[in-house]
Parts: structure tokens; sequence; C-alpha cells
DNA sequence: CATTATCAGGAACGATCGTTCCAGAGACTA
DNA sequence: TAGTCTCTGGAACGATCGTTCCTGATAATG
């Protein structure tokens, strides 16, 4: 027996970096060779093909985006710690970042409808941001900082269409300051 | 001399439609000749390359947005042309269309931030849409539609990315409704 | 130390990429 | 009708695509 020489976790973030920034179509598997550092071999016989590649990639970026949601995952999690999360949005969408955006966004917006298998991914992602954006207003309801008329699962929907537009203008050749502009209104109701 | 023997509005409506669902970097220049039905030396002779081919495209969208932004564009254009315009987008979202979502919005996610010529066209659209938005609530405000303690260029901004949040959802694999929630809620402040 | 199993690197596959070029058909002028 | 010019369709270019396979190196086992 021989080890491995790479890192399949290195190896896999490097990948999913590299989808972020380039999308799936225009990402070659030399691309992929050359930033991962591993040859084509090892990442065909750990990872299957490309295809199965970028799905585990999905996983991986799964993994990031539930520790950039902080506390909102958290069962207790309030309207603060929505108002942190989109904070913490904004702040990154005006770093000058190799990879612009969200990766699940572009993944949507790139091949959503089209691939079932990557689609499948792109919704559970969604519905999990939706879910997590709902409890947190119920439960902010329930401590009387959120007003008790207004439907929670509809305002989760809400927050997670603003953050869909978030994604695009953090990609987008726009003004940063408009993103800010568009958040802080978006999220007026919840100061 | 002899003519041309194909329509150039027509073929360039075909080639955006195929860009609009596709993407630019998965359409090839085969899949273009078959869709518009035009030999590749019509494409290059009178389009010049893929690229090319490809801001003309995103031209003849911005006159196909422009229709669909109906009287939004007109000078005198208030609150009710806005929600009439996202009625609209809701409307083509639910439609299972060819190509769903904005092929601006694509755009702006696949290549915005790393084509400078098409990074360029898709900042003037989101500019341009900002400009319209802006001034129908300032027109919104002067009739006393709108509160004046908001800032139009802010809510603008606004309006603009909550459009681009419609985009996303609409090419994504997730249950339509999330959408027409998730505008009813954005505009809720234009009822 | 010899054997064996598995690895990395890269050559090579057919297919397709964007682009160029050319031969022939078609429509105008004289 | 003969000549000319420009178009169309398709062949062909080198490059690159995703994928497979083979060779030599390497490390663990007997």
């Amino acid at each position: 027996m021989r080890e491995r020489e790479f890192d399949r976790q290195e190896a896999l973030v490097s990948a999913m970096n590299l989808f972020w920034r380039k999308g799936y179509n225009d990402t070659s598997v030399q691309d992929l060779v050359e930033e991962t550092g591993v040859a084509r071999s090892g990442l065909y016989g750990e990872f299957g093909d490309k295809h199965e590649l970028f799905l585990a990639a999905l996983d991986q970026y799964q993994d990031i985006v539930h520790d950039t949601l902080g506390d909102l995952t958290r069962p207790g999690a309030g309207v603060e710690d929505i108002v942190k999360f989109f904070a913490g949005l904004v702040r990154s969408a005006n770093k000058d970042t190799e990879h612009p955006g969200c990766l699940m966004c572009n993944t949507a917006v790139e091949l959503g409808r089209f691939d079932k298998v990557i689609g499948d991914k792109v919704k559970a992602h969604l519905n999990m941001l939706r879910k997590l954006f709902r409890r947190a207003i119920e439960t902010a309801q329930q401590d009387g900082r959120m007003p008790g008329n207004i439907d929670a699962p509809t305002y989760g929907d809400y927050l997670t269409g603003v953050m869909q537009g978030v994604c695009v203008l953090a990609r987008s050749p726009v003004d940063r300051a408009v993103i800010g502009r568009y958040v802080r209104t978006a999220l007026s109701q919840l100061d």
C-alpha cells in the first residue's frame, strides 16, 4: 500500500473556490489540476468525474455557509442573528475577493433549472435558508421583537430572496454602495 | 451584388434567446448555427466573433427589457408602474419559459466581474434600472403617494436588488410560490 | 531485500471548441 | 447572356475539452 500524497479536503476546498469563481462550465479539468495541485488521475480516482467533483464542492460549500450563518443555525436564533448574518454578507461583498457572491446562487443561475442532480442540491440549500429565516422570525415574534401579524414563512421567503439579490449585486460591477443601501432598506423592518 | 439570405434581427433574437437559456460559456457557435439557422460564415460575417455576437445580443436584450418595463420608462411613471412591472416579472417567472430569469442578471453572475466589456454593459443596465426606480419614487413622493422621508435613490437601489433576487429565484428549482411571496413582501410598502 | 500494491504524472483518446478558408451557387451589371 | 461580385454551406484548422490508460516511482509487506 501507498498513501495518497494529497489531502482530499484541501483539494476539495481548492476546487470549490475555483468553481465559485469561474462557474461550472468555464472551469476545465486542467484548471482544477493546476489549482488543486493534484494530478488528473488523483482527481478522477478520488472524486469520479468533473460533475461528481462539482457536487462534492457544493457539499463542501454547504459546510462553509453553515459556518458563516453563525448563530442563525441555533434553535434560539432571533432577529439580531438575521441582521448579523446580512451584515456579514455585505462586508464580504465589499471585500475584493477572488470569488464574489455565493457559489450556490451562481450555480442556481447557471444550472439550477437544467441539471436535475445539481438542481436538487440548490433547492435543498434554499429550503434550508428559508427554514432558518422562518424559525428566527417565529422566535422573534415569541419574544415580542417582531410584530405577530406578519407571516413568518412569507417573511422567510422574503429574506431568502433578498439574500439572492445580494449575491447577484456582489458579482456585478455595480458600485459597492448599492449593496449596502439595498440591504439596509430590505431589513429596515428588523431594527 | 447578392442580398443576404437571413434576417439580422431574427438571427439576433434567436441567438439572444439561446444565450439567455444556456449562458455564454455553455453556448457553442455550433449551437448558435443550429438555433439561428444561419451558417457559420453568416454569423461571423455579420456579427464578428462569438464575443461580439454576445454583446449584440445584450443590446437586443436591452430593447426587450425596455418594452417589458412598460410605462416605467416614461418620465411621469409612479408607484403603480413599479408594482405593475414587478407583477409582470412574477408572472413570467411562474410561466415555464425556455429561458427563465433575466439575461442581464445571468450575465452579471457569469461574467460581470471578469469581463470588462460585458461588465460595462451590465453596469449600464443596472444603473438604468436604478435611475428609473428612483425617478418613479420621486414622482410618487411629489404626488403624495409615498412618504417623503424615504430616500429615493436608496429605495431605487433597494428595488434594483429585489429585482435581482426575483431573477435568481426564477432560475432556481425552488417552489414558484416563494417568488410571489418574496415580491409581495418586498413591495408591501408600496400599497 | 524482493515483492506487491497503489500512487503520480503525463501521454493519448475521440469529441468539440472558436475560427478561418474555400469552392460553388446565386443575383446583380453590362 | 457573359461576367463579376458576394453570399452560403461546409470542410478544415489548431487548440482544448473531459476522460482513459499506461509507465515509472514509491512505500508498505513478507
